[in-house]
DNA sequence: GCCTCGCCGTACACAAGTGTATGGTAGAGT
DNA sequence: ACTCTACCATACACTTGTGTACGGCGAGGC
């Protein structure tokens, strides 16, 4: 256990706040991201997170960063694992069926949503999506070409993919199974 | 000038309310949305705003009033009119071409992505979004029928199709005219 | 010429959140 | 045992926002 504090049952450590904060902006957006409320969520005052973090903004770059790790994680890691016993098409089956319909996708899903209005007036937090989106679609697009499309139609396809996968978490569609195997069809198949 | 107030110049009613509060959220989300700074906003004091509203919960319900219109309009009003003159395709290739190139139609993303993250934890808001994701989708469908598609291939397609106008306002890319231009090719080719 | 009424400003009490300064405490080191 | 240090609580001053009560003011009706 190489973690920054040592020991003990209610020490926190910053990781421990980031998590809390994602909690919070995943049912309020950037904006619920308070520090007292998050406080009296990890039981604690707020004595505790002055002395972790600066300030607020402290916290929002802290939560980008592990965003920018966790959301390029979510991508590879997630999907590779089983390694070279799948094939592109596993994959980006593997992709189309994980979001969001776990609870904890869920959470995942409105924290895209919440990082991406916070995006729209933070520059930082647009630099770190402009990035992610990037990272993903490269992604999808080297999985599509390994699948056997050329360059240029697996750039098209993977913005169609990429864009399918968002929705699920913007839209309010009744049927999301349905949905799902549509959308297998028309990608993969 | 049919107007609810009928005439001075610092005479604000309802609908300058909303439309400030619209800006608002555009910039910040629902929770931007507050009494005073919309006051500061409009020039007047909060005096007025308790005069219209009852209190900031009765903004947010004419808030979704407003948008539940304004957004089944987006897609009917905009698109079809020249009438009669033009082709299902010609529709949809208007509707891929509207979105979100203008600073009005970046504010339209903006708020399509604050409606969304509100609708996450408020049920009226979901309820309204849910209503206008159907409309739209029926909307499509039907375009694409009239386009040639089976009814099937048509609900299929329409999902990408929305799917692709959302992922606009959600994704950070960096070149949008490529991608509108690969997205009329692929969807409509 | 008053009076009502729609519309807004002002003032108040209250709540929630930020940051800071300072004090307390348990554990490890020596 | 003494101290140092990481971690947290407490108390304070400040800011921002909500809702409410009340007062003012100009435009029409009678």
């Amino acid at each position: 256990m190489s973690e920054t504090s040592p020991s003990g049952a209610t020490n926190l450590d910053v990781a421990a706040w980031v998590e809390a904060a994602f909690d919070a902006m995943a049912e309020g957006g950037i904006d619920a991201v308070r520090v007292d409320p998050l406080a009296k969520r990890l039981g604690v005052t707020r004595g505790s997170f002055y002395w972790h973090f600066a300030d607020r903004d402290a916290l929002y770059l802290a939560m980008l960063k592990h965003w920018r790790e966790g959301a390029s994680y979510l991508v590879y890691a997630r999907v590779e694992r089983g390694a070279d016993s799948k094939s592109p098409a596993e994959r980006l089956d593997t992709l189309l069926s994980l979001p969001y319909s776990s609870p904890r996708s869920a959470r995942a899903a409105a924290i895209e949503l919440g990082v991406r209005l916070w995006a729209r007036r933070d520059k930082r937090a647009a630099k770190a999506v402009r990035h992610i989106d990037r990272v993903r679609m490269d992604y999808f697009q080297k999985l599509l070409m390994q699948h056997g499309l050329d360059k240029d139609q697996a750039r098209k396809r993977a913005f169609l993919f990429y864009a399918a996968l968002m929705a699920e978490a913007l839209l309010f569609v009744d049927n999301r199974d349905q949905t799902r195997v549509d959308l297998r069809e028309a990608l993969l198949g």
